[in-house]
DNA sequence: ATAAATTACTTTCTAACAGCAAGTAAAACA
DNA sequence: TGTTTTACTTGCTGTTAGAAAGTAATTTAT
């Protein structure tokens, strides 16, 4: 049985398959990219996305992500149902992660998967990776410092 | 049904998500990142890496790579029992989202797995990303092309 | 030449998890 | 006050992970 404060079992002191003891699954950097790229963060708008992940899962891997401390859980003052769902710095550190997916699968995933769009966006993205993260990060942090101001923490 | 081209179901044209209905498992990157970065190529090799790999998992995802143009599996010559399986142009092509995680690691995940070591080695690979990404693959290659000489593809 | 060891798997079994559908409880809205 | 919305939980079924054992071909040792 794992403590209360690691829910994680690491496979070996390797840094690489440590990172995906956590990350090496269909579903986590799915919801990290939602929220980092597509503004994603109450249990709804996860639900609403063209991924539609299960309700179970979705709750499962939140709590996951909140445990490890990827992401926090917060409340608008005004509202007592909706809760926010939000990066944290570690969480945001993935960014240079997805964009490096995204890119690959722009060179390497179109004939496998031919529907996959944006093109002229993703060569772009390409050749301008580290500005493009750094945006993202930037963005990300703008709009969460504007949100938190009404937002108070749960947890 | 999926048909005999395309082993993979994608869940949505998301370049992203695309890149996780192969890499979103707790074994295929780490499989090519022992390939690239541990010269890891027999069945045998994978089997003796501290990740202990069970042998039913690594045979269904070797074959997967294979299907989807990830690897290639060939044959010594010399030696008609030990399979090779290598990297191709495809496959190689991840290593910037595995340094990425590398570092990813380094920064994060320490406090939840103190084994994780390379400190100094990480630092620098976190400066010089760039470098050393095309140092893996260059090296890659070489070593490759070296032994090309004495192998044949199988498929 | 024969026996032992090695390599590359396959098969079987069990426990865990994914995904679907339905249910629930509290809050918000009309 | 009744309906809708949000955020889940529960129950079910089929698939997968992981452990262990088995197999078959090849290679090495004697």
């Amino acid at each position: 049985m794992q403590n209360s404060t690691n829910p994680i079992d690491f496979r070996c002191s390797c840094a690489i398959t440590s990172s995906l003891d956590i990350l090496g699954d269909r579903w986590i950097l799915v919801i990290i990219k939602q929220m980092l790229i597509e503004s994603v963060e109450t249990f709804k708008d996860f639900l609403e996305r063209p991924e539609a992940i299960a309700t179970n899962v979705l709750a499962k891997r939140l709590k996951l992500l909140e445990d490890i401390g990827l992401i926090t859980k917060s409340r608008r003052p005004d509202n007592n149902k909706t809760n926010y769902y939000h990066l944290t710095k570690e969480g945001l550190e993935l960014a240079p992660v997805i964009v490096d997916l995204a890119i690959w699968s722009h060179r390497n995933l179109r004939s496998l998967n031919p529907t996959i769009g944006d093109y002229e966006e993703l060569e772009y993205i390409a050749k301008n990776k580290d500005t493009y993260c750094k945006k993202l990060i930037e963005g990300y942090k703008d709009r969460l410092e504007r949100k938190s101001l009404y937002t108070i923490r749960m947890t």
